[in-house]
DNA sequence: TACAGATGCTTGTAGAAGGCAAGTATTTGA
DNA sequence: TCAAATACTTGCCTTCTACAAGCATCTGTA
């Protein structure tokens, strides 16, 4: 089995696991939630702009997600002092707690399928899905360029 | 970084990745097409129902990928002579050359991304996907029972 | 200082992907 | 022989996402 496929089995695994177990929090929502409050540690404020960035989703797209977030209440829109056409945008006290759950379900459930698993190969599988992100990435950039 | 960010990241760098380097075919026609290939040599014949489960969607999804694959003459519906309410799905010669073209562009992509791995670190890395994959699945089930 | 262009964001529109439910035709088992 | 099961198709809906156009504000420069 090639690399190919394995990979097209855990794309494939991944969207039957997101039909089915429905979470606490549509997954596109956890990562909106996780990308604001990160952005805005990283940087202090939070614009749209570098959420779209985080998440990279179309501006358009995120735009139409914060919305979505505002009006669950998770997510707030504070006017940019030094810009007016901007919102600095920010998780609620909800949001916050939204946030901690849905991490902890996902963690949860990850756990479960990994409980078989050694520290050492989890270390291990961790360290190549990130360089393989990367390298693709990288090798995208190269195509492009 | 957690597992769980590892993976959103993968992803959405796949998300990127099917957004702007637009391949010899559709993802989702490479899926199909594979499929009937393979159900037709594990089980000689190749029904609309065994593509769908081999592809996880649902069989109106997969019912309508093979009308559209059928009409770029990709793939052939053979009345069944057993049953009169099915047909056997073949890859028509254009549907295995364009297969076989996809297949490898999308080989190539990885190598290129790949080129700096060791054989050794590649077959690790797919070991470690299959069993991840796997243990998805069984605890889904598990779960889900 | 006034204005052209850049910037931040929203909204209109469109398309792809996919599920569910209902419908049709055929087969099968009692 | 006929009711239930099966194989598939189709209608309809939702979700996700991009692109393009538009509005408001900001900024650099003449």
């Amino acid at each position: 089995m090639e690399l190919r496929d394995e990979l097209y089995e855990l794309v494939k695994a991944l969207r039957v696991l997101k039909q089915q177990r429905h979470p606490v929090l549509p997954a596109g929502t956890v990562g909106l939630l996780q990308a604001i409050d990160r952005v805005r540690s990283a940087t202090g404020g939070c614009h749209l702009k570098q959420v779209a960035a985080a998440i990279a989703l179309d501006q358009s797209t995120a735009s139409r997600a914060v919305s979505a977030a505002e009006r669950s209440g998770l997510v707030r829109r504070v006017a940019d002092p030094h810009d007016g056409r901007a919102s600095l945008l920010e998780l609620t006290d909800a949001g916050r707690t939204t946030l901690a759950d849905a991490v902890a379900w996902y963690s949860a459930l990850l756990s479960d399928a990994l409980r078989d698993w050694s520290d050492e190969d989890l270390e291990r599988f961790g360290g190549y899905l990130r360089r393989f992100t990367n390298d693709l990435h990288a090798s995208h950039l190269e195509a492009t360029r």
